[in-house]
DNA sequence: CGCTATATTGACTTTGCTCAACCCAGGTGG
DNA sequence: CCACCTGGGTTGAGCAAAGTCAATATAGCG
């Protein structure tokens, strides 16, 4: 069984249901925006976010290449991110879940995962076993549709990120991480006045944008000195907007946040 | 409306049923190899494929971003891609559609295409309409579930080319690119003794990349010159599948082949 | 046969990598 | 409360991979 590089993985049930019930609202509310839900769907999707609890540190594994995907998750709390080891250990991390993002709704079909899934920062998760998915959606039509609306834009970031990978600077790419990111946490509510979590460090950065650490830190620093962010103690504040949108070539037109 | 880099594009009906009958075929065939249909489940798909075929000039554009999705194309012969150009011209190839690979079932629950889809080489395709697609899938739980593992190879091959992009030198990815591309057409019967069509120009190579023309140029002759492969006149022979593996990293899970 | 698209090659430049030293902040235990 | 430790982050010098640009060759196609 392949494990990740830290040699662990752990899920803890967990109580404090403050923040969770939060991150459920969010949830339900994204996916609002695209597909009004009736008021029982929209329940219906608030209880099974909170029904199975989970807490998990940061740099666990919730799952690991190879593994049978039994469960789907949804984070209620904190960052994630899927990712894909080479033998040699070079890592690339192929996307970020943020809170009210959801892993796959059908990857159970696959026997085996192809990649992993990891904690960025300690981590609230919600269980959804297949089952109670199928329950849901056979009961809720309407739900179907917004799980595929989620499930499309899913993929439209997956290539966004081929795209900054394949065509853009690390300076494009980099800006554009962060563009983007602060738009998905907008749509979320986690970000004020400019500013929004940012607890990816510089490592991280470089295995999601396929350069090298110390390039990163050169690449942050040239970023702040031309006035666009600032990103300090895992806090990201944007202050220019617009600048940052045109040197990234940033359309979020692909997030069809409508 | 945006326009592809060609400046037309073009659908036309066209009468030989010959090969495209062929291209049903396989495409029924792949979609077996995950979940074996029921015999009119098979009918359905079949007739389905070759209801409304249309064909295309190399080069045109099938649908360009910003455009609304109003049916789902299959590829019955040919090769497409899916690929987003920015506004200075940098153009990223995000996938490739080899014959018997069908585009997003789901898309047309957006309003916009976030990318375009051009065809390669002359094409055909058959058109499919939500309407007709809803009546097969509701008639055929079965097929659904294939098609959702056809969706969920298509996000893995989508992550691996991530990989590459991100962690392979540029030799290691160009021998993925055509590993993944000969397995993928073993898959639907088009390889046969270590020989496969393999119609990309090196700018195409190039831009699936995120290399130059020159660059393809040379590592192709790296690769040659290795013994691994010759590429000549849009025919792939691959000398030594054990080693172009091995040097690629390919590992081909991801694929979900069984 | 000649036109156009594609591929090859070379000289030079640039971007980002490597490796190693150093710094800093926050957390822990004495 | 302070000393230390550790996990990030910064910096510098030299290097390698891939880009650029341009000239030339080749191959299909009409």
């Amino acid at each position: 069984m392949p494990i990740n590089n830290f040699g662990y993985r752990r899920l803890f049930r967990f109580a404090g249901y403050r923040e969770a019930e939060m991150a459920a609202i969010h949830f339900v509310r994204k996916l609002e925006v695209f597909a009004p839900l009736a008021p029982d769907g929209e329940q219906a999707l608030h209880d099974l976010a909170l029904k199975r609890p989970r807490s998990c540190p940061a740099h666990a594994d919730l799952i690991s290449e190879g593994e049978d995907p039994k469960t789907v998750y949804l984070v209620l709390e904190g960052w994630a991110c899927r990712y894909k080891m080479l033998e040699d250990g070079r890592r690339q991390i192929l996307s970020l879940f943020l809170p009210g993002d959801l892993c796959d709704p059908y990857v159970y079909i696959l026997k085996r995962m192809d990649h992993s899934i990891a904690a960025l920062t300690p981590l609230k998760v919600a269980l959804i076993t297949p089952r109670e998915f199928e329950e849901l959606t056979d009961a809720q039509p309407r739900v179907v549709r917004a799980l595929w609306w989620e499930s499309l834009v899913t993929g439209a970031i997956q290539r966004e990120w081929l795209v900054s990978a394949g065509q853009r600077s690390s300076l494009e790419a980099l800006a554009h991480l962060l563009c983007e990111t602060y738009f998905r946490l907008q749509l979320v509510g986690l970000e004020k006045d400019g500013q929004c979590p940012f607890p990816l460090t510089q490592s991280d950065m470089a295995d999601a944008l396929g350069v090298t650490q110390p390039h990163v830190s050169r690449t942050l620093q040239e970023l702040h000195d031309t006035g666009l962010v600032l990103l300090k103690r895992r806090q990201l504040t944007v202050y220019d907007v617009d600048g940052l949108r045109r040197l990234a070539s940033f359309n979020p037109d692909y997030l069809h946040h409508r």
